[in-house]
DNA sequence: AACCACCGCAACCGCTGGGGA
DNA sequence: CTCCCCAGCGGTTGCGGTGGT
């Protein structure tokens, strides 16, 4: 399979930022002809750019139905939970949100979520609690502040803490695991591929695809980490959603459609646990469930 | 006022997969 | 089946703005 020639090849091709009269004559184009190829947009239009170039103006820029203005809580959490299920698969999540386009949200992920569920001791990739080191002592850090006038050691502080996430999340996930088992509940994947998200507090988990999935398991606040409010306010932190364990799967999940009934909840743990120590190297769900 | 560090965003680069010849 | 073209995607870069010193 060949690689499109690049324009960057073409010293004659003008980059950079563009210009209001470039913008104006690829809108009065687009608008009078529709883009048609994109390779021969820039000719037809007068502009001396290459047609990937005109493509991106006008997908993240230039599109008249794009929503501009900042994120509100309700599509941060909505990234939050797609981006649980699909990864990085931004162009995916933003077909969820209307308006906003693949790179504004990669951005916005990666400048403002990203960095607050990494605040948090949430790892972003895996939407599960983080246990490298560094991260311990960012949290120490953090206890040393919220935890002013404490005789607590620090390090301890955060020793347990990150302990008690991780338990507390293990716990919810054994306590679902044990339901799954008792009430055997059928797969439950919206048309979309997107998997249907339960809203309880008390939750119980409404599929086990065969592709290595949970349920997302939505709490009462949808907000599970409490992003919306501060760190020192979440003193009974409610339970994460339960997420995708390998991310590297979440892909196949826009494949799978509704005919997920066939399969065993047996069979979907085997491959779950098998796709969990293949992904990780070591066992998640072996551990946790000895 | 000047400098610096950090942040957010637009744009670019390079790869992938679909589809036609 | 192979090659080529193309659109689309995700990662990365670089610039402008902003806040702190």
């Amino acid at each position: 399979m060949g690689r499109s020639p690049s324009c960057a090849d073409d010293a004659n091709v003008k980059k950079g930022p563009w210009a209001a009269e470039e913008d104006q004559k690829l809108v009065d184009y687009i608008n009078k002809n529709g883009h048609g190829s994109w390779r021969i947009v820039p000719k037809q239009a007068g502009l001396n750019r290459c047609g990937k170039s005109c493509r991106l103006r006008w997908t993240n820029y230039l599109r008249p139905d794009i929503k501009r203005g900042k994120f509100g809580e309700e599509e941060e959490r909505l990234i939050i939970n797609l981006h649980s299920v699909l990864g990085n698969k931004w162009s995916k999540i933003a077909a969820h949100l209307p308006g906003r386009t693949d790179n504004e949200i990669k951005n916005f992920w990666n400048t403002r979520i990203r960095r607050k569920l990494l605040n948090l001791g949430i790892d972003p990739h895996t939407h599960k609690p983080r246990t490298d080191l560094d991260h311990l002592l960012n949290v120490s850090q953090l206890l040393c502040v919220a935890q002013l006038g404490n005789m607590m050691n620090p390090l301890d502080a955060a020793f347990k803490l990150q302990a008690d996430a991780a338990q507390l999340a293990q716990a919810q996930l054994f306590q679902n695991l044990m339901q799954i088992m008792n009430t055997n509940t059928a797969a439950n994947v919206e048309s979309d591929g997107f998997l249907a998200l339960q809203e309880n507090t008390n939750p119980i988990p409404q599929s086990i695809p065969n592709n290595g999935f949970i349920a997302g398991v939505v709490p009462e606040t949808s907000d599970p980490w409490g992003l919306s409010s501060s760190f020192e306010q979440r003193e009974n932190p409610v339970l994460p959603g339960l997420v995708s364990i390998s991310p590297e799967s979440n892909s196949t999940m826009e494949n799978k459609g509704n005919n997920e009934t066939d399969s065993t909840i047996y069979e979907a743990w085997e491959k779950l646990i098998m796709e969990d120590d293949e992904a990780d190297g070591g066992s998640y769900w072996k551990e946790m469930l000895e």
